[in-house]
DNA sequence: CGTTGGATCTTCT
DNA sequence: GAAGATCCAACGC
């Protein structure tokens, strides 16, 4: 198994790396001694300066995009629509504010810890312990303190294992939820694995 | 099944 | 002051 280097974050096709994400293994660390983790199934590219459905479009820089200006291998995260935390690892060089944004995965360790953090929130019972961005950063511990960090074993960290995704499993469409991006909304910048999704 | 609406709050205008 | 890279349960069929 390897560790992916701040170098494979680094390069600068981000939507290669959206797609070669798929397969690999994230893990959290993030409270100590409690260890979760899974196959990541789903990705999403964000492009950047170029990109209107990217929160730095046009190079807009502020207090929350800041981390995505940094060298790729950074986390960014932020709260989306007042109650869910969202799961970014930024690409491209410094300057460049490209990201991935993590929508799904296959939950392979710590299963039950996943699934208590899961719990509360007022409701009683949770289906998909890791399907879609949200809830997969609740159930890996995933705050926007973690925001501007660096991936870091022990930390939150992702592995390669050897998984080949085949690009006939591979599926491509358009990202979820960004229709007020006008033309760029159409942009087939959303990966992944077919039939994984499904639960 | 598919569709609908409520929860909830940071960020930027 | 408005909008938002969502989730879930409750409906209606």
């Amino acid at each position: 198994m390897t560790l992916l280097s701040e170098h494979f974050f680094q390069r600068e096709n981000t939507q290669a790396i959206a797609q070669e994400l798929l397969g690999k293994l994230i893990f959290s660390e993030i409270e100590k001694g409690k260890l979760v983790g899974g196959i990541i199934i789903e990705t999403e590219a964000y492009l950047g300066g170029e990109d209107r459905a990217c929160h730095a479009y046009n190079y807009r820089r502020t207090h929350r995009t800041e981390p995505m200006f940094g060298p790729g291998g950074q986390i960014y995260v932020y709260l989306c629509y007042g109650l869910h935390h969202l799961l970014n690892i930024v690409t491209h060089g410094e300057g460049v504010p490209h990201a991935i944004l993590i929508r799904s995965l296959q939950p392979t360790h710590g299963l039950d810890i996943m699934q208590q953090r899961r719990l509360f929130k007022g409701h009683k019972q949770k289906k998909a312990l890791t399907k879609g961005p949200g809830a997969l950063a609740q159930a890996l511990g995933i705050t926007r303190e973690c925001s501007g960090r660096k991936l870091e074993k022990g930390f939150l960290w992702i592995e390669d294992r050897g998984t080949l995704v085949e690009a006939n499993q591979m599926g491509i469409s358009p990202r979820i939820g960004v229709d007020y991006a006008g033309p760029d909304a159409q942009l087939p910048l959303r990966f992944y694995i077919k039939g994984a999704i499904l639960n």
